[in-house]
DNA sequence: AATTACGATAAGATAATGCTTATGATTATC
DNA sequence: GATAATCATAAGCATTATCTTATCGTAATT
């Protein structure tokens, strides 16, 4: 094996550039000896001649020729990786992969693309699932970072909160209590929930409030996503509670109403969660203190 | 400036194919402790974490994924260098740069023709030029050989003979003396000779010979080649004295006749130079003993 | 809870690297 | 022939690299 160092192949490459060990040496801030002696070691390791000397001038043997032609590309390559990972420490190049609970589908891709804009060479790269699936990247280190709803316990995770998390009762347009204020949270007694499978955030919330106020509730049918929620409420088949964020596009429209309960918003978080021992890249670290000092007021436009 | 070791890319490069600390101290022969101070030194050079620890696994990080990429170019580059230098000290490869007088020109090609065709894979050029301009060559360093009738005296030259070089007396086929055996130098004091310029090889082998045999000669035209002589004498302009080389083909068709002159042929060689200061190359000495050992026998056939 | 595996850290020995100055040998140049 | 330039060589020194063993903290596994 052709052990060399870089030092060997800087000087050479300063040599056979002047054609001259002194000229090099006083380039590089050398004695002319020093000069020497990395040529001799590295002509040893190559165990060819890479310079003949002919009365004063210095010629490139062939060995010379071909290693000058390798030591430019290796010298190259190491420039560019040097420039590369330096941009890596600013900010001008990276990836940031983030992976969203499905209820944060519905405002996350607007964050990403004002903090896209924002870094435009670095490549952003967003991945929507399920809690469980999120659990499971975030245990394989699959991605940067999540925001979710609900960090889960146990874990060793560190979730931060930026930005609340408004659920509301939604039911549809005609329901008799739509245009009704301040209802009772009891009044819910008789209604009928559409509810989201167990374990998912919205759900968990959900059971917990009620169970808070003493009230209880009849769950309907489950369903497996918020859309399908949004669509059966419409239908008429109950009511559903959901994020706020998840339903701009319906209140506007006027698909969906709002219903006014005493207790509602149950006020929660969105959070930006990461394992504790994740070392966040620059763009990792810049996404996170965007979400934190900004997200909110970005949504708000 | 980036301030790598090879070192430490072969250490980083194990690691980030392994993914392990542990398996790549094994795979190259270190303790676990080795390898880690390698890759903190690394990452302290690069300025950016390069592997991060989620639990017991290793993970590359962005940095690491860009720098692994590097890396992979420069050991493979690193690779090809060593395996191309290795050719280059065998003689697989490499080129090989010949000039020969001009005289030369006759059978010099043969030779090379041989050569290269023992060592398909070097590549040979033959440069044919005049004594001056070889000479100049030879100064200047911008061939490995000269192939050469007479080496010039002082210049710092190596000079070996390969072969006989044999000059002889010619005349064309009607001459008076072209059956005549034993012509006595005495003789050709009424002949008109076609010379070469002042300087050339054969100029001066004559000159010096008749001298030493106390016997004057006519010169009558002087011609700047040997193909010139030729014709001259073929057209019965005068006789000539050339390599015996030199007329292969003369003799063959019949066109020109060796004169039996006494004390001829003026036995001569012919010379492989180089500066004694030059380094030759593997294929240089490898031409060089090809000449010394087996040329004489080559051009027999 | 105990065990096992992995990597980090510390201390210390040894080798090598890289440099300088001084000097010598050779060669072009005036 | 003297001079100046160029590279080689030698001796000596400081620094840096590299590795080892021993030990610790943490996380996965049983």
């Amino acid at each position: 094996m052709l052990h060399l160092t870089f030092r060997q192949l800087s000087v050479f490459e300063a040599v056979a550039r002047l054609l001259s060990y002194s000229r090099a040496a006083e380039e590089l801030h050398l004695s002319q000896p020093a000069v020497s002696m990395q040529i001799k070691q590295l002509e040893e390791n190559v165990g060819l001649p890479l310079f003949e000397q002919l009365g004063k001038k210095t010629f490139l043997t062939e060995a010379g020729r071909e290693l000058s032609h390798y030591s430019r590309i290796i010298a190259q390559q190491l420039a560019e990786a040097e420039s590369v990972l330096g941009e890596l420490k600013g900010l001008q190049r990276g990836k940031l992969k983030i992976s969203v609970a499905s209820t944060a589908n519905y405002f996350a891709p607007q964050l990403l693309a004002i903090f896209s804009q924002r870094f435009p060479t670095v490549s952003v790269s967003l991945d929507v699932t399920n809690r469980q699936a999120l659990l499971a990247q975030l245990a394989n280190n699959e991605m940067d970072m999540a925001v979710m709803g609900q960090p889960p316990e146990g874990l060793d995770l560190v979730a931060e909160s930026f930005m609340e998390n408004p659920l509301v009762v939604i039911a549809p347009v005609k329901h008799p209590l739509a245009s009704a204020k301040k209802i009772p949270l009891a009044r819910l007694q008789s209604e009928t929930f559409l509810v989201r499978e167990p374990g998912s955030g919205t759900r968990i919330a959900m059971e917990r409030f009620f169970n808070q106020h003493g009230v209880p509730f009849h769950a309907g049918m489950e369903m497996s996503s918020n859309e399908a929620i949004k669509q059966a409420v419409q239908a008429g088949l109950g009511l559903g509670i959901l994020s706020l964020h998840t339903i701009g596009l319906e209140l506007e429209t006027k698909r969906l109403k709002v219903l006014d309960v005493k207790g509602f918003p149950i006020m929660r978080d969105w959070y930006v969660v990461h394992r504790k021992a994740k070392r966040l890249s620059t763009v990792a670290q810049a996404f996170k203190a965007f979400l934190l000092t900004e997200a909110k007021q970005m949504l708000g436009h």
